[in-house]
RNA sequence: GCGGCUAUAGCUCAGUUGUUUAGAGCGCGUGACUGUGGAUCACGAGGCCGUGGGUUCAAGACCCACUAGCCGCCCCA
């Protein structure tokens, strides 16, 4: 038996499945939803391939960051390197540079559904192959309302999969400007703190003190308390875009937190940072993330473009979903075509096929079975109705419609049929 | 990458201090019921006890390794 390689998953429909984090139709609900959702915000899809050249993700996620390490990389036939995408920003900016998209008047606004790959050690709610959906805003402006409708959609969006408990956390990490002073004030105020923190901490230090902030080990807190955070340290141009964005929420009326230690893994992010997290997911909590990559394309080559966006986790949203949220049956068939005999089986076919033309969706027993084993399958599917027909109904120009929740039995035509259950 | 827990039928799980033929519920199949599902009853099929090694007269059980799942760390979606 070849069993599915690790961290990955199938995805069945509920009625053929127990567990609910693996249910087609929960995965259609968060897709459908997104696509619903931002069209209303004006966004359009875009796909972009599974593999790209390794150095784009070198370039743009950064040689040093966990998510690089955790590439699927190999080496192509012709010796080029590629890799599984362990994330899509890069390749979407990469396509609107390729495609030219800079010469669009105005913003681009781009969303895309689909798998990534990280070879982590899996466990719930982190899969090596996992869905994302994510938007990506970009074009020559910074204005704070992108960041702001951004979250207004997304506000939206969690409204509409009825998800409650959620909180919004902002920050802004500063740009260029700023950033480079304050990790100077950083490094130096925790260099007198270094031998209070923990390990993996002292190894921050060097590489990449803002993830300090971040630490989640007991014991660092009270020292990361006393750290500089860096919102005193924004230049005026950063706080002011900070505070029009803060306000923009206030005006829409959208509950955030500010977590001034909020930092963000990727190397390409400035300014906004931003994540939601939710209750329901144990040690993976974080449900979205995001924020403003305004260096990115000139990273990888591109012209200066700014951007902003978000990505989150497709089985994180669907953990983060109520429990009863989708009807298992919605996909059940209307007519279960049950049958006695050849002429009655060959009758039921070329019936079936006239009651799809009426777009009903309908089931014929392929397999030739005895009636009370054919109903016991209709029963089975969830079927609405089940058709019999026997000789007797074929000669009589009608049939026997056993309505399946309530077992009553009536006969009807063809025309009663597509007249009543058309479309359903 | 590190630590802990777990792995027995399609699913959920029992299986005692190591002993002959490994069990239950649900599900599945057949029948009771020749053209009527769900309820009930009867019967039945279904197991390399995760994989490999070791200890022992004897291993589903004890030991080791590996693999996979879950939980935590790290990181992130």
């Amino acid at each position: 038996m070849i069993n599915k390689v690790r961290g990955t998953q199938d995805i069945l429909p509920a009625r053929l499945l127990d567990k609910t984090d693996a249910q087609i139709e929960r995965w259609n609900l968060v897709e459908g939803a997104a696509r619903e959702v931002f069209r209303l915000f004006g966004f359009d899809e875009i796909r972009t391939p599974i593999i790209e050249k390794t150095e784009l993700f070198e370039r743009g996620v950064g040689t040093e960051t966990d998510v690089n390490k955790e590439m699927y990389t190999f080496e192509d036939r012709d010796g080029q390197s590629v890799s599984l995408r362990p994330e899509s920003t890069a390749s979407v900016v990469r396509a609107y540079i390729e495609h030219g998209l800079f010469n669009q008047p105005g913003l681009v606004k781009l969303y895309y559904i689909g798998p990534q790959f990280r070879r982590e050690r899996p466990q719930k709610g982190r899969y090596r192959q996992f869905g994302q959906i994510g938007v990506e805003v970009l074009g020559q402006s910074d204005d704070p309302a992108i960041e702001a409708e951004v979250i207004e959609m997304l506000d939206l969006y969690f409204k509409k999969l009825s998800i409650t408990g959620i909180e919004i956390l902002i920050n802004s990490i500063g740009d260029e400007n700023c950033r480079p002073a304050y990790i100077a004030r950083l490094k130096e105020a925790i260099s007198e703190r270094l031998s209070n923190l923990c390990g993996n901490c002292r190894g921050r230090y060097e590489t990449n003190p803002l993830r300090v902030l971040d630490c989640k080990v007991e014991s660092c807190q009270p020292y990361l308390s006393e750290l500089p955070t860096i919102t005193d340290s924004l230049c005026k141009a950063c706080r002011d875009h900070f505070d029009q964005f803060k306000q923009m929420l206030d005006e829409r009326g959208i509950p955030y937190t500010i977590a001034p230690r909020l930092v963000r893994g990727l190397d390409y992010y400035s300014r906004t940072a931003f994540e939601i997290t939710g209750s329901q997911l144990g040690a993976q909590n974080t449900i979205v993330g995001g924020g403003r990559y305004d260096g990115l394309s000139e990273l990888i080559g591109g012209p200066p473009v700014k951007g902003f966006g978000f990505a989150f986790g497709i089985e994180r949203m669907i953990l983060s979903l109520p429990e009863n949220i989708v009807d298992a049956r919605a996909s059940a068939p209307t007519i279960f075509i049950a049958y006695i005999g050849d002429e009655a089986r060959r009758h039921s076919f070329a019936l079936a096929r006239r009651l799809r033309e009426a777009g009903i969706t309908t089931v014929v027993d392929l397999e030739g079975r005895k009636l009370k084993k054919a109903l016991a399958v209709a029963n089975n599917l969830s079927a609405r109705f089940a058709l019999i027909i026997g000789e007797d109904e074929i000669h009589r120009g009608s049939y026997a419609l056993r309505d399946m929740t309530t077992g009553e039995q009536k006969e009807v035509t063809e025309t009663e049929l597509v007249n009543n259950l058309n479309g359903r």
